[in-house]
RNA sequence: GCGCUCGUAGCUCAAUCGGAUAGAGCAACGGAUUUCUAAUCCGUAGGUUACAGGUUCAAGUCCUGUCGGGCGUACCA
C-alpha cells in the first residue's frame, strides 16, 4: 500500500477544474513531520490561492468540500496560512495491515511500467587488490539493484571489471623479471599483486627522479613571486589594492605548502627505493622501465602471443580472488563483461564516429567537440590506441543491442563526472535519446586524516583485512552475549553448540572460533552487515572519512540494531510457541489502541513510500532511514507493550501480528539491501 | 584561470525538487532491568543552517555576491 499515492489520486479528482497542473499540485501531499498536523499534509492550497488571487485557507476549504476521502481519513484540517492536515482512520490502518499481512510481498505494489535496467556497478580492477573505495559502488549498486527488481523492473547486472588495463603489462613485466616462482605456486594472486605493486614502485621512481628537478624549479619560481608581491605589498598605500595583494600572498602560500607536500612525499617513496639496495639495483638496472611496461601493454593490445596466453593465465585467477569477496558480501552479477569484452569493437567505432562527423582529429588523436565543453573528449589516442571513453561508447552500443535497455546506471566515483557528462552528450550525438543514462555518483572515501585513499600509494586498507575485522569484532560481542544469555536463562543452550568443552569455563578469547558454527555464523552476518549498512546509510555525494569504529559499530543507528529488532521478535515468537500459521491465517484485523500501536503501524505501511523514494533519486539511504525508525518505533513498543502477557488474548493476538509484520519488513528490507538477518543474537 | 560541487549540534550525517517549532546517531550528563534479549528504553544539554543581500504567503533548500573546503580541467580509469 502506498498510502501517499492513494491520497494523491484522491485529491487528483478534487482538484479537477481548480487547476491546469494537478499533476504538481498533487505532488505537494506529504508525511506531516509532527503528530499533531495529523498524518499527511496537503500543501497545494497556498499557491493555488496565489494564482487565483484567493485567500488560501478558503481554495483550501473548496478542495476539502470537493474531496472524498471519508472511508480512509477522519474529516481533514484546514490550519494555518491553508495546510490541510490528514489523519488516517484507525480502523483503515488496521484493514491496510491484514492486506500486508496476506501478501508475500507485504503489500508492496509493483511499479506501473516495467523498465528494463542495466546497472553497472562495483568494476573493480583485475590484479589489483580491492580496497575501501570498491564497497561504494559494489553495495549501492547491489542494493539498486534489488530494490528495483523487487519493484518488478528487468534488472541486468554488469561488472564492468577493468581487465585490459596497462596494470596487465606492469603485471607482464613483473612476471617476466621478477617473478618468484615458489611464491607464484603457493599464491598467485598475491605474487601477481607483489609485481604489480613493485613494477609500479619502479616505474614511480624514475618518474619521480625525472620530476623532481620541476618541482624544485617550481619552489623557485613561487618563491620569487612572493618576493615580488611582498616589495610591491611594501610600496602599495591604498588599502584596496593591500587586500589584494594580501589575498594573491595567501593563495600563493597555499600553493607552496602544497607544493611543500607533494615533494616531501615524493622525496619519501625515493627514499624507499634507495633505502633498500636490492630494490634499488633493480631500479638501476631498469632505467627505461616505464616505456617498457607501455611496450608490454601494447603488446597485449596488438595480439602478442606470449603475452596473451599471460593474461590468460592472470585473469581466471585473480577474478576467483574477486569472486571470493563478492561470496562474502553476498553479491553476485549476471554479467562480467570487462574492458577485453570490447576490444574488438573499438576501432570501427571510431571510424564510424569520424565518418559521421561526430568525432575529429585532434593533435593527431580523434576526439569529439562538445558544445560548451572547451577540451574535447578523446577516444583514441596519438599512438592509435584507446581510452576508458571509447570502451564506454562501445560498451553501449553493445548493452543498447543486446538487452534493449531503458536505463543503464553507471555507479562510480563522483570525480568522473566530467567524463560522464560527456560520454553521456556523445551518447546522444550517437541517437541515444530516448535511453536514460544516469552517473549514480558517490564521494570518495577519506583517510582518518582527511585525505583520500590513493590506491596508487599502496597502503590502503584491503578490503578483505577489512572484512576479516568486521567479523572479528562481531564474534567478540557475539560470543559474550551469547553466554550472558545462556547465564541469564534466556537460551537453554549456546550458539556454538559445543556442549562437550562447556565445563571448562572458556575464555572467549583464547577458544578459536568452531568452523561453520552457528555462532561464527551469526557474527559473519552482523559483522558484514554493519560494513555495509555504514555505506549505505550514508549514501550522500560528498566525501565521508573512513573509519573502522563507525563502520564496525554496532549501537544506534546499524545494521546490529535493525538485526536485534528482528531477534526480539523471534524471541518473542520463540518464547510464546506462537503458532505462526495460525497467527497468519488469522482473519481478526489487530487493535491498535495505544499510540504507539497505530504509530507502528502506520510506520508499517510506509514501506513501499520508502522504497519509492529511494529509487526517485537512486539512494538507498532512504531505506535505511525509514528500517531504523521502524526499528526505533518497534523498540519503544517493545518497551511500552507486553505481547504474550498482554491484558487478554485478542490483544496479545494483535500485538503478536505487529511483531510479525515488523520481522517480515525488516527482513524484506534488509535482504533488500543486501543484509542478512538472523534468528537469535 | 575556467567548470562542477559542498559548507547544518563537539563529531558523523538527515531534512521526501520551497512548507508549520531544522531531526537522528555517536560523544557528554541524569535515570530505567524480580517483567517477552540492556546490542535496549526514557530524559537533559547542545543551532543566527559559513556570511551578506535578494526573490515570496513561506528559504537549510531558489538567485546574486563574499569567505572557506573538495574535485575536475585532452591523450589515466
Amino acid at each position: 500500500m502506498n498510502i501517499q499515492t492513494e491520497l494523491k489520486q484522491r485529491f487528483a479528482k478534487a482538484l479537477h477544474g481548480l487547476t491546469d497542473d494537478v499533476p504538481n499540485a498533487v505532488e505537494m501531499i506529504r508525511p506531516s513531520q509532527e503528530p499533531k498536523f495529523g498524518d499527511y499534509q496537503a500543501n497545494m492550497a497556498m499557491s493555488l490561492g496565489k494564482q487565483r488571487g484567493k485567500p488560501p485557507r478558503d481554495v483550501a476549504a473548496e478542495i476539502v468540500g470537493r474531496l472524498d476521502v471519508s472511508d480512509i481519513c477522519e474529516t481533514p484540517e484546514i490550519a494555518g496560512p491553508g495546510f490541510i492536515n490528514l489523519r488516517l482512520k484507525t480502523d483503515w490502518l488496521a484493514g491496510q495491515l491484514m492486506v500486508a499481512k496476506n501478501d508475500e510481498r507485504l503489500g508492496v505494489g509493483l511499479a506501473a511500467r516495467a523498465k528494463t535496467y542495466v546497472i553497472d556497478y562495483s568494476s573493480p580492477n583485475v590484479a589489483k587488490p580491492m580496497h575501501v573505495g570498491h564497497i561504494r559502488s559494489t553495495m549501492i549498486g547491489n542494493a539498486l539493484a534489488r530494490l528495483l527488481r523487487f519493484c518488478g523492473h528487468n534488472v541486468i547486472t554488469d561488472n564492468h571489471i577493468g581487465d585490459w588495463g596497462t596494470q596487465f603489462g606492469m603485471i607482464i613485466f613483473g612476471y617476466k623479471h621478477f617473478l618468484d616462482r615458489e611464491a607464484y605456486a603457493a599464491d598467485p594472486v598475491g605474487e601477481l599483486a607483489r609485481l604489480y605493486r613493485f613494477v609500479r614502485m619502479l616505474v614511480d621512481y624514475h618518474r619521480d627522479l625525472a620530476e623532481m628537478p620541476k618541482y624544485e624549479q617550481r619552489a623557485v619560481e613561487l618563491r620569487e613571486k612572493l618576493d615580488a608581491l611582498n616589495a610591491s605589498l611594501q610600496n602599495e598605500t591604498d588599502a584596496a589594492a593591500q587586500k589584494k595583494l594580501r589575498k594573491e600572498e595567501s593563495r600563493l602560500n597555499a600553493q607552496v605548502l602544497e607544493l611543500l607536500d607533494t615533494i616531501k612525499a615524493v622525496a619519501e617513496k625515493i627514499r624507499a627505493v634507495h633505502d633498500d639496495p636490492a630494490t634499488l639495483a633493480l631500479a638501476k638496472a631498469n632505467p627505461d622501465i616505464g616505456r617498457a611496461v607501455l611496450e608490454e601493454t601494447s603488446k597485449l593490445h596488438h595480439g602478442d602471443r606470449e603475452n596473451l596466453a599471460l593474461w590468460n593465465e592472470f585473469v581466471p585467477v585473480c577474478m576467483e580472488d574477486i569472486e571470493r569477496i563478492y561470496r562474502r558480501l553476498n553479491v553476485t552479477f549476471d554479467y562480467t563483461l570487462g574492458e577485453s569484452y570490447y576490444n574488438d569493437r573499438l576501432p570501427g567505432l571510431v571510424e564510424r564516429l569520424l565518418k559521421q562527423g561526430i568525432a575529429r582529429e585532434t593533435d593527431g588523436a580523434v576526439g569529439v567537440f562538445l558544445p560548451g565543453q572547451d577540451i574535447p573528449m578523446l577516444i583514441r589516442k596519438q599512438d592509435g590506441a584507446f581510452l576508458y571513453a571509447t570502451t564506454d561508447l562501445a560498451t553501449i552500443e553493445y548493452r543498447v543491442e543486446t538487452f534493449r535497455p531503458d536505463a543503464i546506471l553507471y555507479l562510480t566515483d563522483f570525480r568522473q563526472g566530467l567524463h560522464f557528462e560527456q560520454f553521456f552528450a556523445t551518447a546522444r550525438l550517437m541517437g541515444y535519446t530516448d535511453l536514460e543514462l544516469t552517473h549514480v555518483k558517490f564521494g570518495t572515501v577519506l583517510g582518518e586524516d582527511g585525505k583520500p585513499f590513493k590506491t596508487r600509494s599502496g597502503d590502503t586498507v584491503g578490503l578483505e583485512s577489512l572484512l576479516d575485522e568486521a567479523e572479528r569484532r562481531a564474534y567478540e560481542v557475539v560470543k559474550i552475549n551469547d553466554r550472558s544469555s545462556v547465564e541469564c536463562g534466556v537460551w537453554s543452550v549456546e550458539l556454538d553448540g559445543d556442549n562437550e568443552n562447556k565445563s571448562q569455563i572458556p575464555n572467549p578469547k583464547s577458544q578459536p572460533p568452531t568452523p561453520n558454527s552457528k555462532l561464527r555464523e551469526t557474527a559473519k552476518r552482523i559483522g558484514i552487515g554493519a560494513l555495509v549498512y555504514a555505506d549505505l546509510s550514508q549514501n550522500r555525494e560528498s566525501d565521508y572519512v573512513f573509519s573502522y569504529d563507525k563502520m564496525l559499530a554496532m549501537n544506534g543507528n546499524t545494521a546490529t540494531y535493525l538485526q536485534y529488532a528482528y531477534a526480539r521478535v523471534q524471541s518473542i515468537f520463540a518464547r510464546g510457541e506462537v503458532d505462526l500459521d495460525a497467527l497468519r491465517k488469522s482473519e481478526v484485523p489487530p487493535r491498535l489502541e495505544q499510540p504507539i500501536e497505530r504509530t507502528l503501524a502506520l510506520d508499517l505501511l510506509k514501506f513501499e513510500e520508502a522504497i519509492e523514494l529511494s529509487l526517485r533519486d537512486y539512494r538507498p539511504n532512504v531505506v535505511t532511514s525509514y528500517l531504523f525508525e521502524l526499528a526505533n518505533r518497534y523498540a519503544s513498543f517493545f518497551e511500552q507493550c507486553p505481547v504474550l502477557r498482554a491484558e487478554d488474548a485478542t490483544i496479545r493476538d494483535s500485538r503478536l501480528l505487529l511483531c510479525d509484520l515488523v520481522a517480515r519488513t525488516m527482513q524484506r528490507g534488509l535482504e533488500l539491501l543486501g543484509i542478512e538477518t538472523v534468528e537469535r543474537m
